[in-house]
DNA sequence: GTGAAAGCGCTAACAC
DNA sequence: GTGTTAGCGCTTTCAC
């Protein structure tokens, strides 16, 4: 089964490759020429090899992306955004789920650097050490949705507020070692929730994270101010169990608490599956605010309370991104989020 | 930014081309050639590149994933399978959405095929006239999770049953042209929720289903025997949108029906969402059954009894099958399904 | 406007 | 055991 080459489409038009390979990148040729190896080309139905193309323009075209886990409906979505784009751009996508293990994601970086894909999505696992290789290669990368924990997490608004809203200093991307990022605007989204659970008369608000969660945090903390109590703020490894271990664990030791900020889908179905096993009875004797709206947080009952991301959007805009950089200097972008009210939070009792 | 090539190596281990090549395919070359260049090679950080050596060998290695939806959860398990394969055999994956749309899907296939990558796992929407492209190419592809509709359904066992646990006649690769498939065994599945309701006393029992259902169609007949409503049995198109239509309408015109099985997890959720707002109880005034155990399914309220199919399973076995064939002649594969009983079904009213 | 030819990084013959 | 060389399919000078 062999392929249809452009030697092939020179010769059945009676031309010379180069004046095929001009015609079909809309190069100049007359148009009686055009005409023939456009004819010639559709008969034989070739189809340029991107194999020939990028080993001969160094440059692999297509994107790479990174994420923990397509499982979870928030990277299913922020996949789809990126997909979205970069059909839009006739860019292929190469994925790989790291299972938020810095390891393998380091692989998986490997691959894409041996496949010669140098612009790269990602939702990140590692730190600088992981994705040093990376920028050394000159790989375009772009965070999306989280980025790396960072040792001294400062609470300086350093990003460019989408749509201009609100332009903030400086630049992410320094902080970043230059990594352009797209992240939903946590800070506020936290502090709603917070300010909303507040308001509903709650003092001892829980936070329950997971990995790469220290925005998320610092803006708890800040929203919480005086009242945080550090035993309230715990931290789960990214897998199911890990996070039903830690949300069980904190109920069982503070039984005091009357609410809690749940820091991802998984952890509020951690969240509210610890509850129900120790019979506390969600919005009665707990509120719960669970990060991300998932289809299923309508269905849950009570419906849950969320701050919703735009999943989609923000794999769409890291994609423009990544795709734009080289012409257009790459910012970071926030995204904002929304706090969807249902049913999973009640007055403190 | 320059990436170091063969020649480089070569170079500074003062060795030919070739002998890099040999060293890095695990060919034969002296211990202290071999030794030598293999530290040259880490000491510049060497990566061959796969486009040389695609290009070089004909085959662009990597396979393609085709699915309707990323934000499925049954789809991403089944994608986490194929890239689970896909990495333990060192091969890159490119993935594409189709949104259930035969034409976007055979535009990925055109570029899939430009690509040169030889290999897909599809989750197809389209028909024999979307994926003949694909085959003339002489593309290698397995289709996981569903096939494509058939004009005429015989109710014939074709498949080869996993684990030899039974062996049934015949084989489904002629039925689908050749094309290898991983299904999970529908027709059991169905079986198995039907007896269960029908143990429960119901006897007006409705299929809500969705594109690509026809083997679950035609075992849901089966499994009712005469006792089948032809109103009963109900489609949807792709969308959540139509699912909600579709299950609103199918309640509202039918409130003599106790049971619905629901024939996929959008489905699930919609008739969910639709009995809620018609008020119905479940499992009091309508007993539910859902295809695929998402892991809302034990949040939601009642948790829901389901039908679970090993999503990722069918990806692994896909992906297993696409890279196998032409070694082994490639057969296709009927996964079990498990009945999970939770709260949603109750005795006819 | 068009063709000939070089060469992208690699592997597989083929010589030595 | 190792080096030399010829392409894989394509784009891109550079002559004509």
């Amino acid at each position: 089964m062999k392929r249809t080459t452009i030697k092939d489409v020179a010769e059945a038009a009676g031309v010379g490759v180069a004046t095929v390979s001009r015609v079909l990148s809309g190069g100049s040729a007359s148009d009686e020429t055009r005409e023939r190896v456009l004819a010639v080309a559709a008969h034989l139905d070739y189809r340029p090899s991107a194999l020939g193309r990028n080993l001969r323009q160094q440059r692999t075209g297509g994107i790479g992306l990174l994420l923990p886990d397509l499982t979870d409906p928030l990277y299913g979505g922020l996949a789809e955004g990126v997909l979205a784009c970069a059909r839009s751009a006739g860019e292929p996508v190469l994925v790989g789920s790291t299972g938020g293990d810095p390891e393998q994601e380091s692989e998986l970086i490997g691959m894409l650097l041996e496949q010669s894909v140098d612009k790269v999505v990602a939702v990140p696992s590692g730190d600088a050490d992981t994705w040093g290789p990376a920028l050394r290669t000159g790989m375009t990368v772009v965070f999306a949705g989280e980025r790396p924990d960072e040792p001294t997490e400062e609470p300086v608004d350093d990003l460019l507020l989408l749509d201009g809203l609100r332009s903030r200093g400086g630049d992410l991307a320094r902080a970043e070692g230059g990594i352009p990022t797209v992240l939903a605007d946590d800070r506020s989204g936290v502090r709603t929730a917070v300010r909303y659970l507040r308001g509903l008369g709650h003092r001892r608000i829980a936070y329950l994270g997971g990995p790469g969660h220290s925005r998320r945090v610092s803006a708890f903390r800040e929203a919480l101010g005086p009242l945080v109590d550090d035993d309230l703020v715990v931290f789960a490894g990214g897998t199911r169990d890990a996070a039903y271990a830690a949300a069980s664990g904190l109920f069982q030791s503070r039984p005091d608490l009357t609410a809690v900020l749940a820091g991802g889908n998984q952890l509020g179905e951690a969240a509210v599956l610890a509850a129900r096993e120790l019979d506390l009875r969600i919005p009665r004797d707990l509120s719960l605010v669970m990060y991300d709206d998932v289809p299923w947080a309508e269905l849950c009952s009570p419906p849950l309370t969320v701050i919703a991301q735009p999943a989609r959007d923000l794999g769409y805009r890291a994609a423009e991104l990544v795709l734009r950089a080289g012409t257009r200097r790459p910012r970071s972008v926030l995204l904002p989020t929304e706090l969807i009210v249902r049913g999973s939070c009640g007055p403190r009792r």
